[in-house]
DNA sequence: TTAACATATATTGTGTAACATAATATGATG
DNA sequence: CATCATATTATGTTACACAATATATGTTAA
């Protein structure tokens, strides 16, 4: 998938994992790896700055938790400020959406 | 609309637009201004680079034209190209949207 | 057992490309 | 002259890709 189309989509997709449960970075990568398929593949150089906006617009909120192994790591739990940011998400999709069917026709959405 | 999501999808909209009829740069500039309401606005300094992009990738090809001043112009038609650009454009749409139905549910795209 | 290696986890730096904004230029027109 | 039609260019912002690095832990092979 061409990556340009994610461009403010991403943020949303991650959004969708952790409304789900609270996961640290890592896993999230995973999580995304095997549900995405093939069509998105996230390297963690890219997952991380993401996550780190995310926070810093308090989309999501970060604490600290213990893994099986007694390692401090990272874990990641989303706030009402981002299950705010998904719903209205969803406008900017209807918007785009109809954009599309302004543009292109009817035919673009459907089937 | 949220800048970041038109990114990579713009193109298209335009390649909609000349796939009716061919325009030059302005007219195209009114004409996604009129149909796309406050959802969207174009400013020439987006527009241009963004034909330039266009047809140097070859989606369009401009030619002159001579305005009803007299005056020349530049105008745009679309490409063989450019048509299959919008079809494989429907390809990654349906790719978005099965995404957003992973990550967030049915319910996403449906109403 | 130790050394080598792989895996889990996170961070950081650098590059690319799209789009926004704004300034500028020119001819036509009222 | 002011405004409109038309096009160009320069500069900035930002997301995301990619790659390199760091560290702790777990596993395998010599």
């Amino acid at each position: 998938m061409d990556r340009e189309l994610l461009k403010g989509h991403l943020p949303v997709l991650i959004l969708g994992v952790l409304r789900e449960k609270p996961l640290h970075g890592y896993a999230i990568c995973r999580e995304i790896q095997s549900r995405g398929a093939s069509e998105l593949k996230l390297k963690e150089g890219t997952l991380y700055p993401l996550l780190y906006r995310l926070e810093r617009r308090g989309h999501i909120k970060s604490f600290w938790e213990t893994a099986p192994s007694g390692k401090q790591r990272k874990a990641y739990k989303i706030t009402k400020s981002g299950i705010k940011m998904i719903e209205s998400h969803k406008t900017e999709w209807k918007i785009l959406t109809s954009l599309f069917s302004t543009f292109l026709g009817e035919g673009w959405v459907k089937q």
